[in-house]
DNA sequence: CCTGGCTAACTTACTTGTCAGTAAGTGCGC
DNA sequence: GCGCACTTACTGACAAGTAAGTTAGCCAGG
């Protein structure tokens, strides 16, 4: 067996809990902080050590952060029973599902909340990440959809592409509103509610919206 | 007539425009950068002055952010002919148009997306400014599907949260995805549908999505 | 006994905000 | 219409704080 990263010949055995233990103070910290805003010097003081002790594990404040969003992308799928992401109309549930499992977990939610849009910018460590992220998940939604439009006898790309994009659009931004006022909005309810208005307009595609404020019913 | 601005006397004519070449700069700066990555002294250079300049016009750099942000709303409102959001149906139209007017300015787009996530970490300047402004968004589409609801004869109170916050969702999240890539997404095109999708569920809920997975149609 | 894990002590590089000073206005009395 | 009093719009220098990263070296486990 092949240690998990190829080169690093981690001797102590303590190492690796260490590291990951670190992950999650950085996970905290750039939750709760941002991560322009949250300083190694806080992340490692949760750790009980200095600022370079962190460093001497990530080397460099960008690689721990690319670290955290692929350690969280790690536990997401360790915690499917099967190990893999369902395909087909199961995604949609499975989607749901994240969404209420993310309402009991404020802190991860802000990671990606905040690094994401953080990303956006010029040419910020994760851009790279979060592009790639979108497609890959995009992807997965839309053959979901080619699944279930094959079982129920519809076919129409466009919209497909559309509503890919929408499902993953409605549960980040419920996640950024329910960060701001956790009360105001129930983010798994709110998942299910949109997700499956978009499911829906995809099966059995309704009226323009501009026919009800011109009073058609 | 009393002055725009009660107390202030701002003797040189000049002083207006400047402010809003300033605003401007900071509206390019704070969406490429971020708040807390772009720097006064950045702004102050698209201006020709020193960030010290910048400072005697805004007084400090927090005052220049809220500044440029109730700016957006500003000269959002303006843009409408009749100077006020419309209510209603109405509103769901506005709200497609808006996104495909806000496919024309990405500037602009990226500010508010970057702004609005970093505002979620721990006190940041301009929490309760984005906390206030989606409760505000909220009541103005509730108040919309009130009127819808009425008009087409259904009731559920709890839909319609659901709803709005699942709408303004959307649009966020749509446009995030189109900042990272802005041929994946249409970013007008994709909020028409998501829009529509979310209207016709609260209007015509449909069957739920548990059932699609299990091949029922 | 050597190497991995870590710290202390810096260095370098910024950033915001303050301050004093200056040049160019503005408006007022005359 | 002119000069004086006062204000505005800055600049340049600097204080104070903070962050990332580097280096030398200590200590303990294997």
């Amino acid at each position: 067996m092949t240690p998990t990263t190829a080169s690093a010949q981690r001797a102590r055995p303590t190492t690796a809990r260490k590291r990951e233990e670190i992950l999650k103070a950085a996970i905290e910290t750039f939750g709760s902080k941002g991560s322009t805003n949250g300083t190694l010097a806080d992340i490692a003081e949760q750790v009980g050590m200095t600022h370079a002790g962190v460093l001497h594990h990530f080397g460099s404040k960008q690689k721990l952060l690319l670290e955290v969003l692929s350690y969280r992308d790690k536990t997401d799928v360790e915690e499917l029973t099967d190990q893999h992401i369902p395909g087909g109309p199961e995604l949609f549930l499975h989607l749901v599902r994240t969404a209420f499992a993310n309402a009991r977990r404020p802190g991860i939610v802000q990671v990606f909340t905040v690094l994401s849009s953080e990303s956006v910018t010029n040419g910020h460590a994760a851009h790279s990440y979060f592009l790639e992220r979108y497609q890959v998940l995009r992807a997965d939604v839309r053959d979901a959809f080619e699944v279930l439009c094959a079982q129920e006898g519809v076919t129409d790309r466009e919209a497909i592409d559309k509503a890919s994009a929408s499902i993953l659009a409605v549960m980040d931004g419920l996640q950024l509103q329910w960060l701001l006022e956790p009360t105001a909005v129930d983010l798994g309810e709110a998942s299910e509610f949109a997700i499956t208005a978009i499911v829906h307009e995809v099966l059995r595609p309704g009226q323009p919206l501009s026919s009800y404020a011109r009073g058609e019913s």
